[in-house]
DNA sequence: TATACGTGGGG
DNA sequence: TCCCCAAGTAT
């Protein structure tokens, strides 16, 4: 009797589903467009809504197909992805695309898009789901948390993930699954919120076990969290007498694969160091740059130097002032330039002629 | 099952 | 400043 019901969840989807970019409104008897659905769960995964929107946005206008995105260069995508975070999505994006592509686009079945790069469990169930109306079961951080809470699961995360993919799975209905899928997850977002969820106007209000009980906060519960780590490195910021700044490519194994950044030593313990990428007066600074990654703090001396023309890098190479923006870097490597900035050795104009 | 993998915003 | 977290995936 007090069992939630998909019809109850998809009656408060009409009325109150999230306007967003890549969604088509409930009620709409239009398909969207797979690319869009897969670029944006791609995009979305660990990542918010707000950061999303405007990613979503230009990489759309800029590659309106997956054969667009297929065929462009991975500079130019790992750039477009630069700031969202997790750059193996960016190569696994580019991946899928030309496999995609190469196909004759997108397969239509949850098992099929399992098969391919950067689509795990969530990401297949999503586009067969939104975009093909399979009824698939969407298991994500969001559905996790509503599971919880909604039969109150006192197992802790993640051996919990069992019990609330079977509880899901059961809930998922095979008419609107695609609209289903996306009423949970903005339930999960906008009431049933990790923090202080408004049960007072929520659709399953009343089926709610852990609110019947009280315990709504305390769900689900989550592993103890450990501490983070801290490791130190080394960054050079090389600047040719014309301007154009010294970067390399970094390796695809390593952290920020594929993106931009200053060379400089590995961030392991024990390669704090690394040898100048040029022949230079390299001067380090007294500042240091900061960056907080998910699993490690990390803290960078940063040397500059203002580099001879004709100078043969070892490492990296010069890129032109007018090609060199610094939305392509990941952040962590765009905290490494505002520190350098503070030099005048790096500076955009000549040395200040001072005046008496 | 556990760990690596980013970032920006909110409390 | 610190801590938590957000539509996960690969290994």
């Amino acid at each position: 009797m007090n069992r939630p019901l998909s019809d109850d969840l998809l009656d408060w989807y009409d009325r109150h589903a999230r306007a967003l970019p890549w969604r088509v409104p409930p009620g709409w008897d239009i398909r969207p467009d797979p690319y869009g659905v897969w670029l944006s769960e791609v995009m979305l995964q660990q990542t918010t809504v707000a950061a999303v929107k405007g990613y979503w946005e230009r990489f759309r206008t800029r590659w309106p197909t997956v054969e667009a995105l297929a065929a462009a260069e991975d500079a130019e995508v790992m750039a477009e992805w630069a700031g969202l975070g997790y750059y193996a999505r960016a190569r696994n994006l580019l991946a899928c695309a030309r496999a995609v592509a190469a196909r004759g686009g997108f397969p239509q079945t949850e098992a099929e898009l399992r098969a391919l790069p950067g689509i795990g469990p969530y990401t297949a169930a999503a586009v067969a789901a939104i975009a093909f109306r399979e009824r698939a079961a969407v298991v994500d951080g969001n559905v996790e948390r509503v599971m919880s809470r909604v039969f109150d699961i006192a197992t802790p995360l993640p051996a919990a993930r069992s019990e609330i993919r079977a509880r899901a799975d059961l809930l998922t209905p095979t008419e609107r699954a695609g609209d289903y899928a996306q009423a949970v997850m903005d339930l999960g977002a906008t009431i049933c919120t990790p923090r202080s969820p408004a049960c007072v106007v929520c659709p399953w209000r009343e089926p709610c076990l852990a609110r019947a009980r009280g315990v709504q906060a305390e769900r689900p519960v989550k592993p103890a969290k450990k501490v983070v780590p801290q490791r130190r490195g080394m960054a050079y910021v090389g600047r040719r007498e014309d301007g154009a700044w010294l970067l390399e490519t970094r390796k695809s194994e390593r952290m920020l694969g594929g993106m931009l950044g200053w060379p400089g030593s590995a961030w392991d313990r024990g390669e704090e160091e690394a040898p100048p990428p040029a022949p230079g007066d390299w001067v380090a600074l007294n500042a240091e740059a900061r960056h907080g990654f998910s699993h490690f703090g990390l803290t960078l001396r940063v040397l500059v130097a203002r580099l001879p023309q004709g100078t043969e890098p070892q490492r990296g190479q010069f890129v032109p002032v007018e090609a060199f923006h610094p939305d392509r870097l990941p952040t962590a490597m765009r905290r490494v330039l505002e520190v350098a900035r503070t030099s005048p050795l790096i500076a955009d104009s000549e040395p200040i002629v001072h005046e008496t």
